[in-house]
DNA sequence: GCCAACGTTGGC
DNA sequence: GCCAACGTTGGC
């Protein structure tokens, strides 16, 4: 199984809106590259949770409960959405800093990207990830 | 198909 | 709030 990373900006959709909602759908995203990564999304990824802009950390974890089906309201037929919901939160928020500071973490498309805002995660990235937010690495297993 | 101009994003 | 970096758009 893949593992992902999501970025949304709090004032936008935060990770405790997720919460409050249960689920929701992961729409908006239009940069191509981050349309590839929502298609290649199975059932039961997971995916990190993170916040852009204001905190600029990782709250937690999310879990991909439907695959990439197209946004109706869009014309080119181009985008889409999946629909997710959360998992666990992070114990410790891990920010930027603490990423840019780990060299395990030298290659993630987050750093290296910033402006993407679906990316995948590496396995031994998302090990690592979890170990640095406490979250439990079951969490982060496809169950 | 290239490239300049513009808009948007995101870190600081 | 500012500015740099990137993506996208549109004119040629």
């Amino acid at each position: 199984m893949a593992h992902w990373l999501l970025k949304s900006e709090p004032s936008s959709y935060s990770w405790d809106r997720l919460v409050a909602d249960g689920r929701t759908h992961w729409d908006g995203v239009r940069n191509p590259q981050a349309l590839n990564s929502l298609r290649a999304m199975k059932l039961g990824d997971r995916a990190f949770f993170y916040h852009s802009n204001e905190g600029k950390e990782i709250v937690g974890v999310a879990e991909v409960v439907r695959t990439f089906y197209p946004d109706p309201a869009d014309k080119t037929g181009k985008l889409g959405m999946v629909d997710i919901k959360p998992v666990a939160a992070a114990r410790v928020k891990v920010g930027l800093k603490e990423m840019r500071a780990n060299s395990e973490l030298a290659g993630l498309s987050l750093l290296k990207q910033p402006r993407l805002s679906v990316c995948p995660v590496s396995k031994d990235e998302w090990s690592t990830l979890c170990k640095m937010t406490g979250i439990e690495k079951e969490a982060g297993k496809s169950s």
